[in-house]
DNA sequence: CTTCAGGTACGATTCAAGTCGTACCTGAAG
DNA sequence: CTTCAGGTACGACTTGAATCGTACCTGAAG
């Protein structure tokens, strides 16, 4: 039952160029703008996020999302988890997720 | 002798995404590094970062860090001036420089 | 004036990245 | 078992971005 953690970088080797260059895409930024404005950190599924690109592309961007060590992938098989690595990303990154939740349509959700 | 300033867009309109794509490049990111940890903000000249590429190169790099509205170009006529727009990018993204400059290897970093 | 360094304009090249088509795998539900 | 939806692997296509070569402009100093 419990699926395989698809490992990401650790957090003290997180790149700030391959974080920028992860993000600097519209659709990748858009899900880390979901996730960032969520703060239950839940688990969510991969086409919670209503990407409209077809699903081999979505397999490319989340696994860009990984490599960059913003988000776990959880492997069930035939379905996956998404969940943000916001303790990883606040250590080291501190700010950014802010960042990223102030673009989020819901409007500025600060603390 | 008043150069004249190469206009970017207002505070108001700057876009995460066109930022993040400005910085998502190691030479542009290593400029804004630096005048990112250099808290005097005082306008420097366009090979005072000793960029490793042509100057053509580096004319276009400074124009998407302008157009990001991450920096101001002061024309000369044979020369030109850079300076960080520091207050405008506290504004609007308020901890993004304060991300840079913890990449800074001298270390602005508050640890 | 001429020279020269700093900078720009335009075009060409090269390469990385986003996208999708086809085929295949996986687990759950009939 | 078969079916089906979610996901991946591989390849191909396409677009955008980084880079540089050549030519030209600008202002300061001889």
């Amino acid at each position: 039952m419990a699926g395989k953690n698809l490992v990401g970088p650790e957090a003290d080797v997180l790149d700030l160029g391959t974080v920028f260059r992860a993000l600097a895409d519209e659709h990748r930024r858009s899900v880390m703008t979901e996730l960032a404005a969520d703060r239950s950190d839940s688990e969510r599924g991969c086409n919670s996020f209503n990407l409209p690109i077809s699903k081999q592309t979505q397999t490319h961007h989340f696994r860009v999302l990984r490599e960059a060590g913003l988000i776990d992938e959880i492997d069930y098989g035939n379905r996956k988890g998404i969940r943000l690595r916001r303790a990883d990303i606040d250590k080291r990154f501190p700010g950014l997720l802010t960042l990223l939740g102030a673009e989020s349509p819901g409007g500025t959700a600060p603390r």
